[in-house]
DNA sequence: TTTTCGACCAAAAAACCAAAATAGTCAAAT
DNA sequence: ATTTGACTATTTTGGTTTTTTGGTCGAAAA
């Protein structure tokens, strides 16, 4: 079975951007990757950014799917956010393209990004969403607005987007999510009476 | 009592970094708004990364200080935090240099931004830490690890920043406050026995 | 029909260069 | 101790030419 054309632009052109940048990576470089014509390309796609849009729509998708198969690994509601957060910083890091388009000033502003932006955080409110309200079925969480409730979720987590490329922190991370994730599930209110 | 001219210089150049930016601004542009030789702020200063790193950490401490008032007009600790929170987010927009410093791809490469940047987000760990350190002593508070709690409550209030940027949410940014304040004082897990 | 590609174009970017602007110096003046 | 004008070395700018690049099209292949 050969590999849909479609496709197999995206990964060939996913690899080159990776490497070199959206700027850097021309549509002839990518065409001589594949050995075809320029012009094939765009029989397939219409334009440069349509392609860039492809590869990181995909990367996102990639990263819902690992995220999505962490979660379902799990069935108490406490250690399905836990992975979520876990295995959702572990990827994002990986995925160079989506990472470039949502870190690099000059995409950031193309409107085109901004769409793929909002989408994914969307999706990833949405898949908060989902958590908190299975946690709250199973009778372990207590949250009045899920929805207000995740969006306070999701911007904790672009917190800790933002030192991550100011210093990598593979050993630090770890014990500063687990500190993000109690204060999460615990507060840091005493409780009234003699709990605890 | 006449003005310092260090601070006069400040003053002055924080106002024009301000209106047309960091690369816009020229010495001469600083020296001709105080009416002196641009040689003689070379007197006083000797760099123009010089002057515009002391008016950020001038910014930085008139932000700090602010916060530090807001936070003294309150006694409970748990109200300490909120106005912390609030009049840190509040200000943070209006310090247009801090800002910019910190927001700029050009900018926030440059060594000297770096560590303007690192000792700002220190003293703001710093201040968390007081409040946090104050809650536990007044017995309202239950964190195990005051530093990594301070750490991962500056890392929560990184993430609002983000958005920030993308659309203004004055009306918005209250109610998302309002909530992640709620969880981060009672968590999300429901409490074992029939409480609340 | 569907897919590929060479030839082509307009627009953008890179290379180049001279002129202007700018950060920074210094010796002399105050 | 403070100020400044004159000076310089380095960037930045503005304008021009050349090259690259995104994108089109019609013809050829499959």
């Amino acid at each position: 079975m050969k590999e849909d054309p479609h496709d197999l632009i995206i990964q060939v052109s996913a690899q080159l951007f990776g490497r070199f940048g959206y700027k850097k990576t021309t549509m002839d470089d990518i065409a001589q990757a594949l050995r075809m014509g320029k012009s094939s390309l765009y029989y397939y796609f219409k334009s440069k950014e349509e392609v860039f849009q492809a590869v990181v729509e995909m990367e996102a998708s990639q990263l819902k799917a690992a995220v999505l198969v962490a979660i379902n690994k799990e069935s108490d509601p406490q250690e399905k956010l836990r992975q979520y957060v876990m295995v959702r910083m572990q990827k994002f890091k990986e995925t160079v393209n989506l990472y470039e388009a949502v870190r690099s000033d000059y995409l950031m502003h193309l409107p085109f990004i901004e769409k793929v932006r909002v989408k994914y955080d969307l999706e990833e409110v949405s898949i908060i969403q989902g958590i908190l309200k299975d946690g709250q079925q199973k009778a372990v969480f207590r949250i009045d607005d899920i929805q207000l409730g995740a969006v306070a979720i999701a911007i904790a987590m672009k917190g800790l987007e933002i030192p991550l490329l100011i210093n990598d922190l593979e050993n630090n991370l770890q014990l500063r999510l687990d500190k993000l994730l109690e204060i999460l599930f615990h507060g840091i209110v005493k409780p009234p009476k003699g709990l605890e």
